[in-house]
DNA sequence: CTGAGTCATTCTCAGAACGAGAAGAACGTA
DNA sequence: TACGTTCTTCTCGTTCTGAGAATGACTCAG
């Protein structure tokens, strides 16, 4: 073959360093529940630039040598300390890309983000060239810019100040008045490049994914009380939810939970009955899908 | 600042070529109706790799000057021929990263696809070194592989074989019986490199964003008929809808489409009274949603 | 041990949304 | 003019939803 041939040869001359160079990396939006609230893991920066300052864990992409989503799930490990066996129960997806030429001091860098769901997990252990690591409350992160593409809009708060009881175990965490903006939490809420629009795209991603997939127990362990579920859900939304008709959605949707017909039992709990336990089951879809309260209001 | 005199001296002593370069382009999947049929936009290749196959319209993004947005409506504008204001119509966003090390014979490249909604537009022009352009039946490019993350599971299909009638001046479509793969359209259906898999993930992504925000209004013109906009959504879900039930939906939904007070003339229709025009309305999101028939059927 | 408070679980009820079918009127074509 | 097509509006029975409440299991302070 001729056209084979000519192939052959052109792969032969090329020079990938012929071009202007952009660099590749990975950034990780990884979510957690830690004490009733969520969390999203940050590393203090080592080198330049941003030297000292919060960022999403994250590194460059090897060159020929790994996908994206690998050198996600590379980066998102290597950050949390966390074994092959443990990451398997991580959702990782990915969430978007941003491209700006100036995001970036150093050179053009288009870094590609991940968005992960992670049960509750150990303290996060400073790896690579990070000078330390930790899990933030979202709740002090929140002010969000303008999208580059579609999402990014204003992110919805908590409809009312006021407090829910947490699932197993948790104590009440306050809801944020809307309006009010959060105010910077401990170690500040900047985040160094446009971190801060990263995680707030992920926010609204999950905010939405859990509305139409049963990702919510990916941030459970293998089994759960209906109460853990809504927990999440509260805390992902930030707004409550009606104990008894959540209770109905989630047993009328096929393949969400699985009863397993055991009973949990209740440490550090204020009282009321054992709750029956459920793992999840197999749907990949919610149908009919749990939508997020005052959906109207947000439609404009 | 010893801080801010580091990262200058850290900036200016930086050297971009440092690292193995990984290449960055945007691929563009630009929709839209032709013939009351989707069709996505192609260009035969003219350079290698892969020279004389169709593939996406694309391109490397210029390192430094230029975001991964610009370069997306920058390729899909020399692709079509389309001027500023054009283009302006035209719904542009992010789909997903593409990052396999093998995915491209010449070097590791990363693509960032989007994808465009896009009213009826004149005939595709070949721009840049492209040797041909032309709008391809997306019925004759479905088979689909496996997803690097999350989407691009097998796409649902048509449930039943049958013809519905198109909107203002469109013959009837055959629809595709279930499980059938499409045969290979004329110009055959094998892309370049993954742009299969691009192809049925920007597919995935257009039918579910039309279920939850107005963008079908995207593929019509300033002023549509409900029956236009049912044609939009029978072609892009491939199944013929119930037109009572549409017509009723989509006026109670609250800013989905405002009426023009008008009145169209039907040239090319096969009878039936004339019907009221609307333009698209305010809402950025559907509420309640417009869901896909039989979507049970694909939870699991 | 008792009383108060917490919470899982199940019901009720009224309003909203849905799919299927059909009616009535407007219009093109044979 | 007769007929087929299509827009538009209704009806009907079913399902889904949010709000509120009842029941009973359990914890904790006194």
């Amino acid at each position: 073959m001729d056209a084979r041939q000519q192939e052959k040869e052109f792969l032969a001359a090329y020079d990938p360093r012929a071009f202007d160079p952009i660099a590749v990396t990975v950034d990780v939006v990884a979510l957690t529940l830690r004490e009733g609230g969520l969390h999203v893991l940050a590393v203090r920066r080592g080198g330049q630039p941003f030297a000292g300052e919060w960022a999403l864990p994250g590194g460059f992409v090897r060159a020929g040598r790994e996908s994206l989503d690998e050198a996600a799930a590379r980066e998102l490990a290597e950050e949390t300390g966390l074994d092959a066996a443990a990451l398997g129960r991580v959702h990782l997806e990915q969430l978007g890309s941003y491209g700006r030429p100036d995001r970036d001091p150093r050179m053009h860098v288009v870094s590609v983000a991940y968005l992960a769901f992670a049960p509750h997990l150990p303290d996060a252990t400073a790896g690579g060239d990070a000078a330390g690591a930790d899990w933030l409350p979202v709740q002090a992160i929140l002010p969000a810019g303008q999208p580059e593409t579609g999402p990014s809009r204003p992110i919805e708060q908590g409809r009312r100040t006021g407090t829910y009881g947490g699932g197993t175990g948790r104590r009440p965490v306050p809801f944020e008045a809307p309006g009010e903006p959060a105010a910077p939490g401990p170690g500040g809420h900047g985040f160094a490049f446009d971190h801060d629009r990263i995680v707030a795209d992920g926010l609204e991603r999950a905010r939405a994914k859990i509305e139409y997939t049963p990702l919510a127990t990916a941030f459970l362990g293998e089994t759960f009380t209906i109460s853990d579920l809504r927990a999440v859900y509260e805390a992902v939304w930030g707004a409550p939810l009606h104990a008894g008709n959540f209770h109905r959605k989630v047993l009328s949707v096929p393949g969400f939970v699985e009863s397993t017909g055991e009973t949990g039992s209740r440490p550090g709990s204020r009282g009321g009955p054992r709750a029956r336990l459920y793992r999840a089951g197999d749907a990949r879809l919610l149908h009919p899908a749990l939508l997020r309260p005052d959906r109207e209001a947000a439609v404009r």
